[in-house]
DNA sequence: TGTTGCAGAGTGAGCGTTCACATAGACGAT
DNA sequence: ATCGTCTATGTGAACGCTCACTCTGCAACA
């Protein structure tokens, strides 16, 4: 009964036919779960197959159905809790429905180093492509590559320049705006924004709706704070606000920077929410657990990742429902904000001077 | 000139040698840049392969080399900044060495859906397995697999049961020992901990690290209190230790439950660092920007990861230089942490009853 | 002038599958 | 009895490479 299963070199589908005493065809059957195969003769194989330890190649496969199974995976920044999750969930979707997935991750998403990694994995026969990646410019690059397979973006811009780029994202627009506007019911007047990365598409997308609910709401709008998503440019244009007694509260495009902006104001001595409010957006993990806890708005990055592999799936089996659907972000009220002071008026001149 | 480069299907290596007006076999020698072929003919290739657009079939190569020149990684765990930093550095020195990697990361890390995975991983003829997680139980399993390939592990204990196992890792114990320290030379006494998720092998050896500088030091040692990774429960142990009154420091496994556990002193009048100095582990980005900015460990994960690859490659290459490097943490003194109160026994007797 | 050596090619087999097709037997309808 | 039909199985080619050879001509040497 034992075998000798030295380092014998892996069993092929000959080796499993002549075991199992059939063609190699009717292996190929099992394996491929094809109809008419008496079930005794499954049986037979099935046994081979655990005895032998096969393991069909997806090299000789993929090399007769010219389809290798593999999807790749392009993102570009330094690491986030939003592409980090989107990207886990989008490959969990993958494993089980027995897709394999190339990651090409990369932090600077210049457009050498992009076009390097598309290549690497378009020389994998990928069959498909999906970027998590905020960056506009990114995205118009992948773009301009003849990919020869279909594109998944999850991206928040409808710029679909090829025919057969897909798009999954949320809508960051509504999401922008129900922050502003829970800022506007708690009763502020003076909502700033700090906004994210120039070039980033998210970015655009939040601030358009910070913008547009200030105008429906007929309220001052001033230019945007510009940060780049860090928490240190979150910090820096805390400390600058701290100086600014007009306005209330702050709509700052992400947690991480929300978190660097209300750092710099605490430490101008300017208290959050009683003196301003700060608003959030992804609801990170840490977002309920500093203090103040975080208001923030809140998005499904996992149901985003599963959502990518769904579109991506239907997009291969041609159904093209390829729907792009916009999954709506939803508010989360905690601690750091709060209805103005009730003494604007007079708090405003106490506090004119720049602090430090 | 213009060729009919309709969607004819991709060029093969006897449509280029024959446009070229070689063999097939001195295409070969050009694409895998082998010795003796003239310069002129090699150009004549090129040129032909460039006009094709040909991208030589990796399905075709692996079949007769036996080699994939895919790397799986496996991760395990909610994404956190340290698991895919690291695994961002690895794919991007993989990509630069013209590796694939094929990822495969999922949240739960249980027995069931880790042994799918490397099974997929496996099924694609991974070269080599690399598996980033932090979770004894996971590495366990794996190790458990026949995976006939070999495997490198980032985790920081040296269990290799098998003898293709390598390993990569921080010296956790020493980071930790060196946040201790830090504690004690700045006068505290009653040092506490909160430790990382049971059967996390990073979190056993920074409990370690603690508990030795504390032994070094004869100071008092009391069962740490075991946290899961989240801040949440680095909040709730937050509350509890805002009761304890004879600690005046808390040494936290990880840059997010210290986060918690801040917010939880805070929310109980506990001034951080004036009444408890709390310390970090990991020098999460965030870790510079909240109020106060949290002291802490850092860890070089970029690094982490490119040294991954390199032993990854080493291995592969029969080279057994194969090491277990362990990089060294470095403190980082921020303004968590601070000389205890210069009245400790009046302010024991005031704050003693629970606070709430 | 013949022999050797080597650079620069070419030839054909083989890797492990799937696909299209061929074949054998069983069964019911004519 | 005969034919078709369906099920279960087998046969051989093709996929696109690399590997191990073979072959050709030219330079160098005795």
């Amino acid at each position: 009964m034992t075998q000798h299963d030295k380092q014998a070199k892996a069993a092929n589908i000959f080796d499993v036919a002549r075991l199992a005493g059939v063609s190699h065809q009717t292996v190929s059957r099992v394996i491929n779960d094809l109809p008419n195969v008496r079930p005794a003769t499954r049986d037979r194989v099935v046994k081979a197959i655990a005895q032998l330890r096969y393991v069909p190649s997806p090299a000789a496969r993929a090399l007769v159905t010219k389809r290798s199974r593999v999807l790749g995976l392009v993102s570009t920044g330094v690491p986030s809790f939003s592409v980090s999750t989107t990207a886990v969930h989008f490959t969990t979707a993958a494993r089980e429905a027995r897709y394999a997935v190339s990651a090409s991750s990369m932090v600077s998403g210049d457009a050498t180093s992009l076009r390097a990694a598309i290549e690497l994995l378009l020389g994998q026969k990928v069959e498909a492509i999906v970027v998590i990646s905020d960056e506009r410019e990114a995205l118009e690059v992948i773009q301009n590559i003849e990919l020869g397979v279909p594109l998944v973006a999850v991206a928040s811009e409808l710029a679909a320049v090829r025919e057969d780029t897909h798009q999954v994202a949320f809508d960051q627009f509504q999401g922008a705006s129900l922050a502003v506007e829970h800022l506007i019911e708690l009763g502020h007047r003076e909502i700033r924004h700090v906004s994210g990365a120039v070039g980033s598409m998210n970015a655009g997308e939040r601030e358009r709706g910070w913008r547009a609910a200030l105008a429906d709401a007929k309220l001052p709008i001033v230019p945007a704070l510009a940060g780049d998503w860090s928490p240190a440019s979150g910090y820096e244009h805390g400390l600058s606000l701290a100086g600014d007694s007009t306005m209330t509260a702050v709509f700052v495009a992400s947690d991480e920077m929300a978190l660097g902006v209300m750092h710099g104001l605490q430490s101008q001595g300017r208290r959050v929410p009683e003196d301003v409010s700060v608003m959030g957006f992804d609801d990170i993990p840490l977002a309920a657990y500093v203090t103040p806890p975080l208001s923030t708005v809140r998005l499904d990055f996992a149901t985003l990742g599963r959502d990518a592999f769904s579109l991506l799936l239907s997009v291969l089996q041609d159904e093209d429902a390829a729907d792009p659907t916009r999954r709506m972000p939803a508010l989360i009220r905690r601690a750091s904000t709060a209805p103005p002071a009730g003494i604007p008026v007079t708090q405003r001149h106490t506090s004119t001077g720049r602090l430090r």
